[in-house]
DNA sequence: TCAATTTTCAGAACGCGTTCCAGAAACCAG
DNA sequence: CTGGTTTCTGGAACGCGTTCTGAAAATTGA
């Protein structure tokens, strides 16, 4: 608590604030560390003090949005545990729509690097969020006494990310993101629901099928199944260096 | 059909060789485009010509590893849809075990690069692969005449991504792929299960929650839920640059 | 065979993430 | 205040993916 560390909680703040900045502003090109460290006035190097790497700091990011995201979930809790299970799933939603552009550049970097990519994957406190509910469920006879709450938990959070992942490809829009995020947990409570529970959910399983959209967009062509890994399709291929020479200005290599 | 084309397509096939070598013997390590077109026995500019970039060529392994998957799916295939489908999990565990160290670094590391991130993670080939199963399946009675054949799908395949992904993240082992591949499915497959097909993956998901591991690898600290975004916790820090010097070699930087 | 087109090649160059460096500045304890 | 320790700073450097350049080599079509 001396000076010392005041100064660097300040410093670190003043890295996050700048790196939303900038992504807010110039999208993930333009998001490099020496243009970071340019717009929060520090040099280079003190920012990997104080984050380690540009992981680092893209994960200092991802923080503030999942504290958000817990603290919406807490409040606005319904009753109900089937109830909040789902209304997890309409926050999760409701958090990623709301600053679409920033959180896809963000999420889509953090794939990337290695650091951060592993956490928040399949955390203890993930899933514990998500068993908690589960086991008040089985107490309540909504979902069957003989399912065990934590491999329940851990495929929800499994599947939530698995939606997640298709709504930053942008596979999947706002929409689409509330949905099948709704769709997947609904689909895998249903397996284990009893009772109650089970007609709720079945009820709730119509009316997701008919909001969900019938096509969703195909990012790439589909695979195509004769002559596989021959070479014969290669993806987003530039013309091959030839004779006629017209070279347009350097694309911005946007390898994060 | 000319002599270029043939030419092209073998030079391909020496470049993807070269890449699995070179995956093989140093990791993602030392797979850089320089390398590898020293390996190739071709220029740089050559690998980028026939490949686009270096994405292209890891996509291009990976489309022979999706080949082979959908090949041993269809061979050894059994008669009863919900078999099969599970059958698929089992399939496509078994390919990915089947050489982890070389796929888990070419996952890890497709990952990154944006180009064919989007590819595989939720084509019409792939969810067509699950979709006839599942339609027979309710033709036979064994899932609710209700159920969506397309939607449940899809989220089958959402559910096969997110768990290969925590595969290649080392959070699951092989036998962890396994399991949870099979859990998720047949979670899923229950929540529009009917009459004996309703039986059977009961009896299969009893037998699953006894395998399932009660614990999974943490890869991260969890997410200390207080104080979050405060920068109060920023993993893998190494020390800070200091007075005293003691550095080691450089840490080839794995950007990948 | 020959000319035109296309592809390959070696090497330089760019911007990137990251680390190294040496000196300057800041903090802390006495 | 002062000496010792830490941290910050600008700049150079490394290896990377990628593109550019000019010239050499190969394929094509006639």
């Amino acid at each position: 608590m001396g000076l010392r560390e005041k100064q660097a909680l300040e410093r670190r703040q003043r890295v996050l604030a700048a790196a939303h900045e900038l992504i807010c502003r110039s999208g993930s090109v333009g998001l490099s560390m020496r243009a970071l460290a340019r717009r929060a006035e520090l040099s280079v190097q003190t920012v990997y003090n104080l984050f380690g790497s540009k992981g680092g700091v893209l994960h200092g990011l991802r923080l503030g949005i999942i504290e958000t995201l817990y603290n919406q979930a807490e409040q606005s809790r319904p009753l109900d545990p089937l109830d909040y299970l789902l209304h997890l799933a309409e926050v999760g939603a409701a958090t990623f729509a709301a600053d679409p552009v920033v959180l896809r550049i963000l999420m889509k970097a953090l794939k990337g690097s290695n650091l951060g990519a592993n956490e928040s994957s399949l955390t203890a406190g993930s899933v514990k969020m998500f068993q908690r509910p589960i086991e008040e469920a089985i107490e309540a006879g909504l979902l069957r006494a003989d399912a065990d709450a934590e491999f329940v938990a851990r495929h929800l959070v499994i599947g939530f990310l698995g939606v997640l992942d298709l709504w930053v490809r942008e596979v999947l829009d706002d929409q689409g993101l509330r949905t099948h995020l709704l769709y997947i947990f609904t689909l895998m409570l249903l397996g284990v629901s009893a009772g109650a529970g089970r007609a709720r959910l079945l009820a709730r399983y119509h009316r997701l099928q008919r909001e969900l959209p019938r096509v969703i967009r195909e990012v790439d062509a589909p695979l195509p199944l004769a002559g596989l890994a021959r070479g014969a399709n290669v993806p987003a291929m530039r013309k091959p260096v030839s004779g006629s020479r017209l070279r347009n200005s350097r694309s911005a290599g946007l390898t994060v």
